[in-house]
DNA sequence: TTTATATGACTGACTGGTCAGTTATTGATT
DNA sequence: AATCAATAACTGACCAGTCAGTCATATAAA
């Protein structure tokens, strides 16, 4: 029998273990702030050495950078049914919002991590362009789809003065506002329940 | 005459110290961002030694502290005008959102700072309490403005279930959606222009 | 006028401790 | 033997906060 193993790949653990430390991180982070958390915290909630935690990511930078990307999963998955689906216009708004609040209710014990992530939008170029093309396309997804939807007679733009991209920015603000007041003021509003009612009446704003 | 000099106090200079020296951090803090700014740094700011800093303040913390409440006043001020004004409520609630569109529109050189701020107020009693106290009395602020304005017959709030409170957490959310994606966003749009445009809209959900 | 005394404002070198990142070594696998 | 994964111990830069002492000014005494 040939033995294959010099050409087969090792079983390749390493990005079970990138996993490991990542939600480890994700806890340690969360727990103590980005700063103010160790390195040796790190490793020691992923149950391994400081060392093995720097053979897998270079540097903490590199490892919040790492955070950063998986925390926008869900927004990116979300902002890609929202192109896809070909739902009427406000069912389809409706359901990304909805999307977005499940998401950020779900994941209601990393607010504190994620309120600091906002924060180093504006510090580490990084973030800032992970933030920018994502607020931008954003930005422009809705624009692309308020127009079409208007010129299938679906909706009035009317109260924005006709104009897509004024609507999308109110949309975006709205949504925002919401999370953000969730946020940082846990018990103020529910998520899912208030946040679906602000975001209905909004819709009523493209009726005429 | 009598030489009152043995009773009267030095020409207390400690209050203008302080201005200055909370002067220096805001400009220190807003460069380097909060954790990464060193005393040092705030002291030459300030164009005095470290020690002095701490004649005036006992902590960075406390330093911090100042900063934020200082940061406040502005907005505190634009809670008491919409509180004391008797014009319609609609114009109210404009003057209101101008208030602190134009204040956060001038303040753009601190908005990486302000964000730190809104990540602190998770992660610092003080500053969860400043931030929680401040959003709860605004809510309740609105809700009280827009139950009357409601009994006057001034609007409806039919699209909002007849609810005060949730109109009021709606206004809300546009309002700090805005704040949020110009700070984050720098670029992405006018705060003063598109801000208006976004609350005038809004205040279109009022009308029946 | 000169000298002495008092004090508030201020300084900057220093300490104690922290922590990101590195390295020398071990043990396992092939 | 050679490669790889993992570790524990280590290093050196960094910094909040302290404190012994200086400086400038004002009054008091000689």
């Amino acid at each position: 029998m040939t033995d294959w193993s010099v050409i087969m790949p090792k079983p390749n653990v390493s990005e079970e273990r990138k996993q490991t430390i990542l939600f480890a991180a994700a806890q340690v982070f969360t727990a103590q702030g980005l700063s103010i958390a160790r390195m040796d915290d790190v490793a020691a909630a992923a149950g391994i050495s400081k060392g093995t935690v720097y053979l897998y990511y270079p540097s903490k930078d590199k490892l919040i950078e790492a955070l950063l990307h998986r925390l926008f999963e869900p927004l990116e998955a979300a902002l890609v049914r929202l192109n896809e689906s070909d739902a009427p216009i406000r069912e389809r708004l409706m359901v990304y919002a909805q999307d977005n609040l499940l998401a950020f209710d779900t994941a209601r014990a990393l607010h504190p991590l994620i309120l600091e992530l906002f924060a180093l939008s504006r510090r580490q170029d990084f973030a800032g362009q992970l933030f920018g093309t994502y607020f931008l396309r954003y930005r422009d997804n809705l624009r692309d789809i308020l127009r079409a939807a208007a010129q299938r007679g679906e909706l009035s733009l009317a109260v924005f003065g006709a104009s897509e991209e004024q609507a999308s920015l109110s949309f975006m603000a709205l949504l925002e506002g919401i999370l953000i007041l969730a946020m940082m003021n846990p018990g103020l509003l529910s998520l899912q329940q208030d946040g679906t009612v602000a975001v209905q009446s909004w819709l009523r704003l493209l009726d005429a």
